[in-house]
DNA sequence: GTCGTTGTAGAATATATATTCTAGAATATA
DNA sequence: TATATTCTAGAATATATATTCTACAACGAC
């Protein structure tokens, strides 16, 4: 063996750092090599290509991403879900950034690297099956209407919520959790007398 | 004079279209020259950078988006303007995909030309005044408070709301309205709930 | 201690893309 | 009709970036 100086994690954090700072297209592999100090070299030995350092990049960080709203949704506590982005995004700000500003696809070169693409499938999966979980668990059923404001609620209320914060690189404010409590409370009522009727 | 074959509006067009269905870095100025059968240099003869044509192309955009919105509010109707972002983006398609799929800087190469500077700059301080209006007509005054309660309202609400259909390119289901409804009111009727206590 | 393996190191290469340049054609105006 | 102007046309150039390649160093196994 050699002595190693730098590990793919490594790779990883200056990819998210540069990622965070000025978007996605500047983690170049130049760029990345530089900030760490490492040859560019070094970079291909462990990784094939920009885009599996890119794509793991996105997975790991969605993976952590959703850990949180899966152990709410575990313990039947639907607001707590849909609170969590905002929670998250504050102890998260550069995987944050990384994650709800940019699109997933959008820093890819090609398409995704075939070594990633059963990951990325059971994310997607795993991601539909929980706004399946949260329409069950507060709508009482999971069909075409209740998964829509189960997506609405779980993810775009709170992601939009989150964005503009995220943009000015700052830490989502206490009005962000209380709207998203306001529309969480509203879209249940409104569901509920919906189906009284 | 000679006779042109194309108009900066045809470059424009163009670049619009490989956008939207590409994403704004697949708008080359090689992907736009051919699409149009223009040789570069008749774009070159337009626009003095890529950058310009894509901050052009983006401010005429948001310019056709904002005035539905400013007519809404000109008219007094606070729930017509958080409506006019799925109503656009229904006869926009293209347009939305550009404007809200990506971040205002994410297509430019160096920072914004300085041609275009003071378009932008007006461009944000239309925005902010619409939210400051917006608050003053549905909450009666225009605080910190009431402002972040409008960009609320009038941006994220909507644009999170229709989101998912614009990266399938297909059109926002009344569903999309009936949340933004539903938000709408339930965060006035808090408003004023807070206010009377 | 020698040797194979795993990394470091960074130069060389390939490619994509923006931008510039040179040539020539069409038209309005004089 | 002569000429300046406005464009078309596309080759040439510059630059950024991903990727490959070659040389060598450190360390563990034998």
């Amino acid at each position: 063996m050699a002595r190693p100086k730098f590990a793919d994690r490594d790779f990883l954090d200056a990819a998210l750092a540069i990622a965070a700072e000025r978007g996605p297209l500047a983690a170049t592999v130049g760029a990345i090599a530089e900030r760490l100090g490492a040859p560019v070299g070094s970079f291909y030995h462990r990784f094939p290509s920009r885009d599996v350092l890119l794509g793991e990049l996105w997975l790991r960080t969605v993976l952590d991403f959703q850990q949180g709203i899966t152990a709410a949704l575990d313990a039947g506590d639907g607001l707590r879900a849909a609170l969590h982005t905002p929670q998250w995004v504050r102890t998260h700000l550069d995987e944050a950034r990384l994650l709800l500003l940019y699109n997933r696809d959008d820093f890819l070169q090609g398409g995704w690297p075939e070594a990633l693409r059963d990951g990325v499938a059971a994310q997607t999966r795993h991601m539909e099956s929980g706004f399946s979980r949260f329409a069950q668990l507060v709508f009482g059923r999971a069909g075409r209407d209740e998964i829509r404001r189960a997506q609405f609620l779980l993810a775009e209320l709170p992601v939009g919520a989150v964005r503009q914060h995220l943009q000015r690189r700052e830490m989502p404010p206490p009005i962000v959790d209380e709207l998203i409590r306001i529309t969480y409370r509203a879209v249940l009522d409104d569901y509920r007398a919906r189906r009284s009727r």
